[in-house]
Order: structure tokens, then C-alpha cells, then sequence
RNA sequence: GCCCGUGUGGCGGAACUGGUAGACGCGCGCGACUCAAAAUCGCGUUCCUCCGGGAGUGGGGGUUCGAUUCCCUCCACGGGCACCA
């Protein structure tokens, strides 16, 4: 018998619908859109299997929808900025622009072979100038809406690759390239006004119904807003005053000392006539900034001398310190101390011997009980107290609970003129200044005369220029002969390009904008972004719930507010996958094995040669522990459909996704099952477009006409559902069930037929080639890919009668056939009537009979 | 420490708003076909059982006629945030 020629039939079927475009999108305002978009791939060499995974999800969201008649945009490009191809450039000693274009050609390659409906004409890549151009046409107009803006601030200093580092590229409080320490640095860098947009974004979390709610948290906890008040404390004998951020102005009785920051601007001033103060903040500088390092740092503390006055209290004074842990770019860089209430400050307040004035007790303590706890936390406890209660002593605010004391204080501070209350938030803006070749340059001129200049719109793009030295480290704009120096726009003196390049971040977070009109003259064209616009779904992995996503959020408003385009919220609906894993090997030496460097028999896995191998965790698929598995080789050897089959089995979309030979085997295994059950079926199957005989709806062809029915009504409300784990479940249910139906009738040959052109019309989104193959073998007109989706007709979804669970005291003891549309009377006597009812009842009548009508017959005796 | 998930056979997982737990697949076992193997097909496969049944969805408790599903509590694993005042 013949088989599957796989590789023949994927190739024919994507050149079929390349020749026809079948999947190019036209803006049509008659049809309802559709736009599907799954995360743009860095062009880092090869697809891997999370790439796989990634796009035939949204392969078959894209198909599926296509067949439900909507007008889908599913467009693909690079994300082709960024390090790796500076790094590869280094060490290859190739341009960062020939080896990102040479990756895009093979990955492009490797994901046509996927047999993706994507639409090529709109292809777009980040690094080409046609894309940047526009971007620094945004970055301009956002500077001139203020939303874009340069300043010095503290930044990550990497003092081998004198670069500033996100704080993503920190890991342990070193440089994740060079290894060396991080050091605080201030530098002058660009910024964009994301903070500008805080309120907004948060609160606009509510309406992102169809997001995760992992995702949803996760922005909100990122944007942390905190309620409370910026207090003031004057300084004794001045007129100077320092201003203190609080979530607790109820606790300000119970207050010890202020802090500020190492890097406070007051600091800095203290520490020109004080060494020892500058040697102190010379020593934070080098603290970590490492999750660990912050743990094990201990508090330090460094006393001015100076006193500042309770505003509550006229005769108390409060020392001045200068402490490691207060950070600079919260609230205002600077804090009052209540250690009874703050585990830090108490931290700090016992190191330095400093008083712990307890002002919050909790409810229901008697007066002695009461006393001793009061007295435990001043003097002896090691942990402050930060739970509920009501304030002691505190003259005006005792004896209200917290919520009402903070609403007091402040109002009495307003009074004073003391203080103001301020909703402050953890979110910061977005520094996007790289000291980075291969990146958008930032389209501006510094001049001596007058200052920072836009580049001109007919100027753009500032292009990067080719001969580029990297070799030399640091920032090689910099350090090119020629590049930098240019006349400026307005004065037309002698000028200086600015050096860094945006964060490839920037790049992200619009391209979904520029699909929708990808050769446009400005960014976006209004109509295309009015139709096209939001994305409808969006697919990609959890490692963007913070960055990327809420970065396009604010770039949407952004853009809003230069009046560039008309949306708020780029993605209406968010789908995060798993991860692809694979099992790790490793042979006696403790060497990592790959895949395909073990045998697998049965629970025995070996080298080839047969020595022992030791089986480790299931990990994410990474070249370091050599568990991934090459997505060239299984489409060669199995094609893109068993790949995307065993993609889509399985595990929900939503977890992590385990390969296993087996399971690639076994995909490939029912992709020729379908094969054969349509084209060498054991029994014959009706000529196409016969008219249904006589006897279809009966006996065994009409359970199966039934069964084929009630599968596209399930599969159709598992793909809405993401649910392709179970829509792969009932393609084989429909399978086993027209293998099952062997009769040599007209009847059952035509209700077969009509199963095996519903299946091939149930698996198009899924398996797309095998579908377009069997499909024309059927004698289907036109393409598959064109077909509307199966409907299901209502009056086969139910059977005549179903089988009724019979319970007796919660325990299933009966099984019952009962008509489907049987009352309750009706199901209670035929539940009553079971012989196997009948012997537990012992002749007694029951005491309670419930029936949940089509479910279940519950007996209580 | 705070916040959020997850926990079901040997394995991946299914079970709609509380209603037959284990669909479907993998693996395994037995059988058919074959000189043989591969491929393919058929049957079986939660555990215990005196074959009547009994137990069972991480542990314990609760609500209910009925709980994988709801509530409380504990445990384990995973993820996010974390000197954010």
C-alpha cells in the first residue's frame, strides 16, 4: 500500500498557496477583521520548538477564524535589533547587519516549511531603515509632547563594557556579559513619560478582560500605587526643610529619625564638607543591587549631625542620617523612621541605638496584657509591628483605628501647610538610552549654542553608518571618525550627534501599529490602523507580561496624544503558552548528552553505544544543557503537520509542553491513519455529493451521523476556548467512530463519507496540508483553506434516549437508558425499576428520590 | 516576607455553571496478520477484592441528596514581586 509522501505534499500544498495569496490581507470596511498576532521572533539564527509552538497556535486561531468567514490579518517580521548580533559580529568578525539579514533568511525559510497562513507581503524588520525612519519620527513627536526627555539619573554602570545595563541585563549584581561588579552612575539619558500614564494604565488593567489574570496582576503590582503624603520636616535653626514620602503619616508620633538616600541631592551637598560622609556614599555605590545582596546587606547608617523638628511635636528634635537603604528614585529619596512599624527602620533603629516608640497596638488586649506587649516592642522585639489596631500614644490620633488616623494626620499636616497628600507610584519612566551600535539611532544633535535640536523630519533617517568598529568596546558611535560630527539644524554651527540608540524595546512595542500598514510614509495610516486595530488576539510567552506589554500600552497612548493614531489598549485579548521541555541526559562523566545521542527502550535509556545514561529534569530546551531538539529535523523527517499535530495534543496551551519521541511518533502514527482511513478506507465511502439514502439517521450510521455532528459543535467550542488539547482528543473520537462503522450499506457508506469530509474539514487549521491533500482527493472544490467552517445541525446533536447515572446515597450503583426527552416521574420509575436498584432497596421504600433531569437519579434510603 | 498559580492512573491530561472521575493519547500486557520483524488491526489496562463489593482526584475538616469542582486549614511544587517607606 502507498503512503503519505509528506515531504512531497507540504512543499506542493505551500507553493499552491503562495501562487494564489491565499493569505494576503486587504482592508475591506464590508467584512469584519480579524487580526492575529503572535510575538515577533529575534532573529537569533534557527526557530526553535518555542517558536514552533508559538505560531501554530496562532496558525490555527488565523485558519479557524479565516473559515468563520472573518477578514484576518496574521502577519509575521524580526525583532532584528539588539546585543547577540553585536556580540556574534565580535567574535565572527561579520557586520551585525549581514549576520541579523543572513538569520532572517533561514528562519523565514524554516517557518514557510510550517506551512504558516501568514502574510509575507508585510514582512517588516526592525533593524531595515525603512522601519526606523518612522520610529524616529515617534521619538520626535513624543519629544515634542514632553513625552520624550533627557536627564541625569542613577543608572546600572558596567564598568568592563562602559555601558549602561537595563536592570534586566543585571543578574547578581553583576554585568551578565562582563561578570564585573555594577556600579550606581549618574548619567544624562533619554527617558519616555511612561509615568505620565500610571493612573491610566493601572486602572485601565479592569478593562483587559480577556487577558491573563497572572498577567493582569503582575502590571498592577509593576505600576504600585501607594497612597499617602509628602511630609515636611524643617531643619532646626533654619528655613531649609527636607520632604519625606509616607504610606503611614498615623505613625508619625512613633517617629525616630530621617533618613535619606546615598544619593540625595542633600547628601551630595552634606558630603562636599564631609569625607567621611563621602567615603560613606562611595561605599553604597558598591553595594549590590542583587535580590541577595539586598537580603544579606546589613542596614548602614551614617549620621549628619544635623536635626530636623517634629511637625507634631514643637520641642522634639529627630536625628539626620544618611542610610543605604533608602532609595533615591521613590517618593522623594527620603524617609522618616518609625522602627515599632517598619521592620527596617527597626532594623536600623536597633543598630544604632535608636528609640522605638510603639504608636499602633492591636484590637483586644487587656490594660496589663496591653502595657507588657508595648513595652516588649520598645525595648526587646526584634520585629516591628505592621498589622491592624488602633493608635496609642499619639495625643489627637489615639484610639482611632489606622485607615482613620492616616486621614487625620494628613488633614492636620495640610492645616500646618506641612505636608500634602500624594499618590506615589513604584512604576519609573523608561530610560531608552543605549551606549549600543546596533540599534534605532536617537535623532537628535546636541549644539554648544542651542542645545539638544531635533533632526530635521526631512533628514530622517539618521542612518547608522556601516563601517563600524566594534572591537574597541564601549560605545563604537562614539568612537567613529566621522559619524558624530554634523552642523546643526537651526544655528548651523559645529554639532554633536547623540551617540546612544533606543532600547529595543522601543522597537516592540509599535511594529503590531506598522503591520496594518507596513510601507507606509508615516508610522501608521490612519484608516489601515482604524481597521485593523487592536490586535483581536495576541499570543506569545509569559516573559512579557511586564515589559513588552505594558511598554505598547503606553506607547498606544502615547501615540494617541500626538494625535498618531486612535486606540488605547493595543492587544484585546492575550494568550500566554508554556514553554516547550525536554527531558536532560547525562552520561557517566557527567557530561550533557542530546537527545539524539541516547536510546530510549522502554523505561532503559543508554547511549547509542550502550552505555548508561542518567535521566535528569525536565527543562526548558537550551543549548547549555543540550535538551533541545532541531525543528528542521522533525519537519524533514515527519513534516509540519505531525509537528504541529503534536504541538497541539496533549498539554493545554497554556502549560509547558513536554517533547518526547513518542509523542512525535505517535502524532505521525495518526497523521497516516487519517490518510488511509480517507483514501484506502476498509469500507466503501459514497461518491461525493450523493444524496443521503434511506436509513442514514438509524441504528449504527445514525449514531455515527449523530457522533459527527455533536464533534463539530465540540471542537468549535474548544478552538474558541484555546482548548486544542481536546479538539485533538475528539478528532480521534470521530476517527475510532467511522473505523468503527464497517457495514457494507448505502446508508453507512454515505454517513462515512460525510464523516471523513468533516474531518478533513475539522483538521484544516490544525494539519493544513494533509487537510488540502485530502480534500482535493475527496473531489473538495476550490482550496480547503477557503472553505467555511462546518456547521452543526442542531437536530442531531442529541440522541433518543441517553444513559442516566442512578446514584443511591451519592454512590453510583445503576447505570439507566431513558428516553432523551423523559420527565421526572418518568426517570424516576425507570431508576426505580433497575434490578440492581431493586436489591439495594430491600423491598423499602425510598426516602428521597432527587432527579437532575438529563444528569443524574440520586436515591436516598 | 508578600501576591498568584498548580497538585487527578506508570506518563501527558479529560470531566460544561456541584451530577457516571480517569475521555483522548502515550506507555505497557495479551492476541491477530507474518517464515520473521516493522507497519497495521483487535482486546485489556486506577488500586484492592472473598467478584457481593470496597477505596480513590496532595493531607485533614466542613457545606450538600451528591464535591476533582464550593468553604476552612495544613503540606508540596512552580511562578511573580521584594530595602517601594
Amino acid at each position: 500500500m502507498d503512503r503519505y509522501n509528506v515531504r512531497e505534499s507540504e512543499a506542493r500544498w505551500q507553493g499552491v498557496w503562495e501562487e494564489a495569496q491565499s493569505f494576503q490581507a486587504e482592508e475591506d470596511p464590508a467584512r469584519e477583521k480579524y487580526y492575529v498576532l503572535e510575538m515577533f521572533p529575534y532573529p537569533s539564527g534557527r526557530i526553535h520548538m518555542g517558536h514552533v509552538r508559538n505560531y501554530t497556535i496562532g496558525d490555527v486561531i488565523a485558519r479557524y477564524k479565516r473559515a468563520r468567514g472573518f477578514n484576518v490579518l496574521h502577519p509575521m517580521g524580526w525583532d532584528a535589533f539588539g546585543l547577540p548580533a553585536e556580540n556574534a559580529a565580535i567574535e565572527r568578525k561579520v557586520h551585525p547587519r549581514d549576520w541579523t539579514l543572513a538569520n532572517i533568511d533561514t528562519m523565514r525559510s524554516q517557518l514557510k516549511s510550517m506551512g504558516l497562513s501568514l502574510d509575507w507581503s508585510r514582512e517588516i524588520a526592525t533593524c531595515l531603515p525603512d522601519y526606523y525612519k518612522e520610529q524616529q519620527k515617534l521619538f520626535l513627536a513624543f519629544l515634542a509632547q514632553g513625552l520624550a526627555y533627557r536627564r541625569r539619573s542613577w543608572v546600572n554602570w558596567d564598568p568592563v563594557d562602559q555601558t549602561v545595563l537595563a536592570n534586566e541585563q543585571v543578574i547578581d549584581g553583576c554585568g551578565w556579559r562582563s561578570g564585573a561588579p555594577v556600579e550606581r552612575r549618574q548619567l544624562r539619558q533619554w527617558f519616555f513619560r511612561i509615568t505620565r500614564y500610571a493612573d491610566e494604565l493601572l486602572s485601565a488593567i479592569d478593562g483587559l478582560e480577556r487577558w491573563p489574570d497572572k498577567v493582569r496582576t503582575m502590571q498592577r503590582n509593576w505600576i504600585g500605587r501607594s497612597e499617602g503624603a509628602e511630609i515636611r520636616f524643617r531643619f532646626d535653626g533654619s528655613e531649609e526643610w527636607v520632604e519625606v514620602f509616607s504610606t503611614r503619616p498615623d505613625t508619625l508620633f512613633g517617629a525616630s529619625f530621617v533618613a535619606l538616600s546615598p544619593q540625595h541631592a542633600l547628601t551630595a551637598a552634606l558630603a562636599e564638607n564631609d569625607p567621611d560622609l563621602a567615603k560613606f556614599v562611595e561605599d553604597c555605590a558598591h553595594l549590590g543591587t542583587s535580590e541577595a545582596a539586598i537580603e544579606q546587606a546589613p542596614k548602614l547608617g551614617y549620621d549628619t549631625g544635623l536635626k530636623v523638628l517634629h511637625p507634631f511635636l514643637p520641642e522634639k528634635r529627630l536625628p539626620v542620617y544618611v542610610a543605604n537603604f533608602v532609595l533615591v528614585d521613590y517618593g522623594s529619596g527620603a524617609i522618616f523612621g518609625c522602627p515599632a512599624h517598619d521592620q527596617r527602620d527597626m532594623e536600623f533603629a536597633r543598630k544604632y541605638d535608636l528609640p522605638v516608640l510603639p504608636v499602633v497596638a492591636p484590637d483586644g488586649q487587656e490594660a496589663e496584657e496591653r502595657a507588657a506587649w508595648l513595652q516588649n516592642l520598645a525595648e526587646a522585639a526584634p520585629h516591628a509591628y505592621d498589622g491592624p489596631g488602633r493608635i496609642v500614644n499619639s495625643h489627637f490620633l489615639d484610639g482611632l483605628p489606622i485607615a482613620e488616623a492616616k486621614r487625620q494626620a494628613v488633614e492636620r499636616l495640610e492645616q500646618l501647610g506641612e505636608a500634602k497628600a500624594r499618590t506615589q507610584f513604584r512604576l519609573r519612566d523608561w530610560g531608552i538610552s543605549r551606549q549600543r551600535y546596533w540599534g534605532c539611532p536617537i535623532p537628535v544633535v546636541h549644539c554648544d549654542t542651542c542645545g539638544v535640536v531635533p533632526v530635521p523630519e526631512a533628514e530622517l533617517p539618521v542612518l547608522l553608518p556601516d563601517d563600524i568598529d566594534l572591537s574597541a568596546g564601549g560605545n563604537a558611535l562614539e568612537h567613529h571618525p566621522t559619524w558624530k560630527h554634523v552642523t546643526c539644524p537651526e544655528c548651523g554651527g559645529a554639532a554633536i550627534r547623540d551617540c546612544d540608540t533606543m532600547d529595543t524595546f522601543v522597537d516592540s512595542s509599535w511594529y503590531f501599529a506598522r503591520f496594518c500598514s507596513p510601507r507606509a510614509s508615516d508610522p501608521v495610516e490612519p484608516h489601515a490602523a482604524d481597521y485593523w486595530l487592536a490586535v483581536d488576539q495576541y499570543i506569545g510567552g509569559i516573559e512579557h507580561a511586564v515589559l513588552h506589554l505594558l511598554y505598547s500600552r503606553f506607547f498606544m497612548r502615547a501615540m494617541q496624544d500626538c494625535g498618531l493614531i486612535d486606540l488605547k489598549e493595543p492587544f484585546a485579548s492575550l494568550f500566554t503558552q508554556g514553554m516547550v521541555v525536554h527531558e536532560t541526559y547525562k552520561d557517566e562523566t557527567g557530561a550533557w548528552l542530546s537527545p539524539d545521542q541516547v536510546e530510549r527502550k522502554g523505561e532503559t535509556v543508554t547511549t547509542l553505544e550502550g552505555q548508561p545514561v542518567t535521566v535528569g529534569r525536565i527543562e526548558k530546551m537550551s543549548k547549555s544543557k543540550r535538551n533541545v531538539v532541531d525543528t528542521d529535523h522533525i519537519i524533514q523527517v515527519y513534516g509540519a503537520d505531525t509537528a504541529r499535530w503534536f504541538m497541539l495534543s496533549d498539554s493545554p496551551p497554556e502549560r509547558d509542553l513536554v517533547w518526547t519521541e513518542a509523542g512525535i511518533e505517535g502524532a505521525w502514527r495518526f497523521l497516516n491513519r487519517v490518510w488511509r482511513l480517507t483514501l484506502h478506507p476498509d469500507a466503501p465511502l459514497a461518491e461525493a455529493g450523493a444524496p443521503m439514502p434511506a436509513g442514514a439517521e438509524e441504528g449504527a450510521a445514525g449514531t455515527l451521523l449523530r457522533q459527527i455532528h455533536r464533534t463539530i459543535d465540540a471542537i468549535t467550542h474548544d478552538l474558541e476556548r484555546f482548548h486544542f488539547n481536546r479538539s485533538v482528543a475528539r478528532v480521534h473520537e470521530l476517527v475510532n467512530a467511522i473505523t468503527a462503522l464497517k457495514e457494507d450499506t448505502p446508508a453507512a457508506a454515505w454517513v462515512r463519507r460525510s464523516g471523513v469530509e468533516t474531518l478533513v474539514r475539522l483538521i484544516a487549521p490544525m494539519m493544513p496540508h494533509l487537510g488540502e491533500e485530502l480534500w482535493q482527493a475527496l473531489g473538495g472544490k476550490g482550496l480547503l483553506c477557503d472553505q467555511p467552517w462546518p456547521e452543526a445541525e442542531a437536530s442531531y446533536l442529541q440522541d433518543e434516549s441517553i444513559t442516566l447515572a442512578v446514584q443511591m446515597n451519592g454512590k453510583l450503583r445503576a447505570t439507566i437508558q431513558v428516553p432523551s426527552d423523559a420527565d421526572k416521574s418518568r426517570t424516576e420509575e425507570l431508576a426505580l425499576a433497575d434490578e440492581t436498584v431493586q436489591r439495594h432497596l430491600e423491598g423499602k421504600a425510598p426516602r428521597r428520590v432527587i432527579v437532575v433531569p438529563g444528569r443524574v437519579v440520586n436515591i436516598v434510603i
